[in-house]
DNA sequence: ACACTAACCTGCAAGC
DNA sequence: TGCTTGCAGGTTAGTG
């Protein structure tokens, strides 16, 4: 899925069609989701306007008066702007239609994704850590977290309690640019290499976001466009290929389910 | 509290 | 050309 740089991508090109802007209709055609829809949701959104559109860590909001609407895009999911009547393609699972005569449509094969309404606070956003670009998070605060934690590193950083919109690529990435093995311990890195650390995940993050994202597959923006942070990544997707920096072959390994490919020589 | 695994689902690439 | 296997931008539930 989109880590923050997409989602955030994706909030700044649906934001302007959507805010202040009434639903006219909402159209489900797969419900089964991560969580199914919620059940009811056309009723509670038909003829309300879009108050807010929000984003916190991977999630989106839309804010109208009577409720709010969470969406996650999961591993797979986009979202676009188009006209209404477009031909629905294979996944493309819901349409929110708008009274202006647009509407978002909500694209998904793996169906990670969720869409969910409440009338008040969605636990899910409960229990997330800081957003990684905001100013509390930082390598002070990385490194009183760490303290005694034997977790790997890499998989530190991708936990949404710790700091949240940090996933596969953008923790690989910062790792590599601050020199750090992603299994080394979390608990074992020094305050001054956190500090290197949080400052490299915020670079990383803001030029991505800078760049649309990054493309590997399914990703596209709110225009149906790719992102193109891909050609400036280091080190994920890059196994076996030479280390842009000192050309050493990337070696690969499994942290937490997930591949992590970086650099022998120039990660310690 | 922490560390780690399996699971949700579809598509695609690699290997045989 | 198939068929099988494993892996993919995330997150949670369940285990020890």
């Amino acid at each position: 899925m989109p880590e923050l740089p997409e989602v955030e991508t994706t909030l700044r090109g649906i934001r302007p069609f959507l805010l202040g802007e009434t639903i006219d209709d909402l159209i489900i055609r797969q419900p089964s989701l991560r969580y199914p829809v919620t059940s009811g949701i056309e009723q509670s959104v038909r003829g309300h306007a879009i108050k807010e559109v929000s984003r916190r860590a991977k999630y989106l909001q839309l804010h109208l008066d009577n409720g709010s609407m969470l969406v996650h895009l999961g591993m797979s999911g986009s979202l676009r702007i188009i006209e209404p009547n477009v031909d629905w393609k294979k996944h493309d699972h819901i349409q929110l239609k708008l009274v202006s005569g647009k509407a978002l449509r909500y694209h998904d094969p793996r169906r990670f994704g969720s869409w969910l309404w409440s009338d008040e606070a969605h636990w899910q956003l409960n229990n997330l850590g800081p957003e990684p670009l905001s100013k509390e998070f930082d390598g002070d605060y990385l490194y009183s977290l760490s303290k005694g934690r034997k977790i790997a590193v890499k998989a530190f950083v991708m936990t949404n309690s710790v700091v949240v919109g940090v996933g596969n690529i953008y923790a690989s990435e910062a790792l590599f640019s601050t020199g750090i093995r992603p299994d080394r311990a979390a608990g074992r890195i020094s305050r001054n290499r956190y500090n290197f650390l949080a400052e490299n995940i915020k670079v990383t993050l803001k030029n991505a976001i800078n760049l649309g994202g990054t493309t590997l597959r399914d990703y596209s923006n709110s225009a149906g466009d790719p992102g193109y942070f891909k050609q400036e990544l280091f080190v994920y997707g890059r196994s076996g290929l030479p280390c842009k920096t000192c050309s050493n072959a990337l070696a690969e390994s499994r942290i937490g389910q997930r591949s992590s490919v970086f650099c022998p020589k120039c990660q310690v």
